[in-house]
DNA sequence: ATCTATTTATAAGT
DNA sequence: TACTTATAAATAGAT
């Protein structure tokens, strides 16, 4: 229906492509319209153009997710059902996953182990005794750290100790030649060294 | 088009609209499959007739979902993405859960333990003794099980010995009286009471 | 279903 | 993209 008769097939002039793309767009669209009206007929139109751009018509009598319930109800396919399935096998999984972890935590505390066997007390009893190491290996790290942090402070605090007697000395020192003069002593405050992450983390 | 033009309104005569109906889907589809293979695109198209019968052309080189996940994505309107909300949160939800339970179980297992504190530490370490205690008491259970029945079989033992040696002696009497009889001794094979379930266990 | 007069859609040109 | 127009295609009403 033009000037003249086309074969059909995919157009490969790129523009004309669009334009009769355009034109028969509008065309089937309209014929979707007239249809759903003429007939009280339900009609979902997706289109989808090579340029990458979406049109779509429904009829006013119902929306896209109700011909879709539709479709699958008369048809037995299964459009989201499908996805549906899927995720719930999912969550089986993992819900699986889950109690097994649950399972193997309950018995590393020593519950619900009357139906194991010896093997199996052993293997949780050597995980037992590797994590016991573990975590004592970490603790004496700590106290390590605990002991040197210790030792530095009471090495700063002699120093400062020191100079602290150094500076009285002298200030006493001054007095003894101008009396009555006040004298202001800020160092004192670092007799005290701050270090509160060091002592957080144990 | 057609002998005479008609208005675009709901056709009231049934049948009329019936054989309407019938010829315009056939229009439709045949439209659509044209502008699919001429312009390259993607077109569904789902046409539900007042008759309640449905009919469905989808481009050759898509599918339904394909076009409706696309829908999705284009439009931002959701479809079946809604219905599966809840079922995604569940996802989540377990696998945080999973995740935590990972965790507890490489801490008890005395990994990934560098950054926990002193205080965290020793939670560990208490759960850790403690299902020791547990898995140690459940193993002297065995051995104490063990022992009893290595008692009881003893027992059993020196009882069928001693039982064996009567018959034996008794035979033996017989040999005497009538030379040469056979005699067969079928309770030879209770000189090792079978008890393989207690044994598994173990 | 089939026919056909007529309307409608649209290919090609502007 | 929009308009024009000759022509192809669709289809309303009849059979």
């Amino acid at each position: 229906m033009g000037r003249g008769k086309i074969e059909i097939k995919r157009i490969e002039n790129p523009s004309n492509r669009q334009v009769t793309y355009s034109k028969r767009r509008n065309g089937i669209i309209k014929k979707a319209k007239e249809i759903a009206v003429l007939c009280d007929a339900k009609v979902s139109l997706v289109i989808y153009g090579s340029s990458g751009k979406m049109h779509e018509y429904c009829s006013p009598s119902t929306t896209l997710i109700e011909m879709l319930d539709n479709y699958q109800r008369s048809t037995g396919k299964k459009l989201w059902d499908a996805k549906h399935e899927n995720l719930n096998n999912e969550i089986d999984r993992i819900k699986k996953e889950n109690d097994t972890l649950q399972i193997k935590l309950r018995q590393l505390k020593g519950q619900d182990i009357t139906s194991l066997n010896h093997k199996e007390l052993m293997v949780i009893e050597e995980a037992l005794e590797n994590g016991l190491i573990s975590i004592r290996d970490r603790q004496m790290e700590h106290v390590k750290m605990l002991r040197k942090n210790e030792k530095m402070l009471k090495e700063e605090n002699s120093q400062l100790q020191y100079e602290l007697q150094q500076r009285m000395a002298a200030v006493d020192g001054n007095v003894r030649e101008i009396n009555d003069l006040y004298i202001p002593m800020p160092f004192a405050v670092r007799v005290q060294p701050i270090q509160p992450d060091l002592h957080e983390r144990i």
